[in-house]
DNA sequence: ATCCAACGTTTGCGCCAGCAACTATAGCTA
DNA sequence: TAGCTATAGTTGCTGGCGCAAACGTTGGAT
């Protein structure tokens, strides 16, 4: 085993990528718990939050996170016990069924995120001045596009899978 | 709910990097797997082979991995079982163990790590030119720096699992 | 020498997530 | 209409991991 491997700046590269998103990721976790919500929570509130009628079909909810539909299921039905989101019935397709935030979700959110927006900015972006930001967004933008097919999308926000017109009534 | 805080350019960012992360931490796992390895048993492997006579104590592998020492006790079982590693009682503490990566082992890592690294070319570094790839390591680091609970000693109390104060992260 | 607090590791327990099997519905084809 | 296949969601099972308790060990204090 060539010990020089390792100093392969290469591995220094990936090394850096996965301490920052771990270090930032520790750093949601623990402010979200101060609101009792786990990361997987949080990140399906947003989606829902952001969808139009507040609402998605599970297996979309699946499509938008990192889970599983099982996940999904499991997910919806403790934020359903805790009141953040209710199921509701899908009126053209009786397979399927609507995560819809309740206004307790909305709310819990709101709670949350000045203090994430926060966070972000003390240990991400607020790290670097304008230029050497923008080229970290560029770089990482790159990566991202090359990694992760479907997420062209518009330049806008994380939902690369924007490019699901699954269902219709668009609201915004 | 207001619908335009989630185009915050700062949520922006985070989806960024969470993504790029996502996308290429999942190309490693299918690498990886072919060699039947997690990303878990991988950052082992290569932790303990870059380590004075290729072994660790069981709490300095924890702290130099994601792992609480159960977690560690628990894959070093079953890499022992594989033939990966084997533990070595440490002869100055009876508390304390070595885990040692066998030949077998570092013959795995052999195989693992030329894909390995083309992977990495192949959908991250290669994917910017020299100037932009140096642009966003730097700023990789920058964040990291920050984040790196290590880096920032003293100033916050962390939760546990973040406070590291050990010389844990060789790697950059 | 004894005591005791801290340390290193393992273990019991519970949570969470994925896979695969299952149920129910939808939609196409003839 | 019947039949076949694809789809949406849930559930049983399993594995991984963290927390906290347990156990042995260490090293310093008295």
């Amino acid at each position: 085993m060539n010990q020089n491997v390792f100093d392969d700046p290469r591995i220094t590269a990936v090394g850096l990528l996965v301490e920052a998103h771990a270090g930032l990721s520790a750093r949601f976790a623990a402010q979200l718990e101060e609101h009792g919500l786990s990361s997987v929570e949080f990140e399906v509130l947003t989606r829902l939050a952001r969808s139009p009628g507040n609402q998605l079909r599970m297996t979309d909810l699946a499509a938008q996170t990192s889970l599983s539909t099982s996940g999904v299921t499991r997910v919806v039905d403790r934020m359903e016990r805790d009141a953040l989101l209710c199921r509701r019935a899908c009126p053209n397709d009786r397979r399927s069924s609507y995560a819809v935030v309740t206004q307790a979700g909305l709310e819990r959110l709101d709670d949350v995120l000045p203090g994430h927006l926060r966070i972000i900015e003390q240990w991400f972006t607020g790290q670097l001045d304008p230029p050497a930001l923008a080229a970290l967004l560029d770089g990482l933008r790159q990566v991202r596009d090359a990694v992760h097919p479907g997420a062209t999308a518009g330049s806008t926000d994380l939902p690369p899978h924007l490019a699901r017109p699954r269902d219709e009534d668009p609201v915004t």
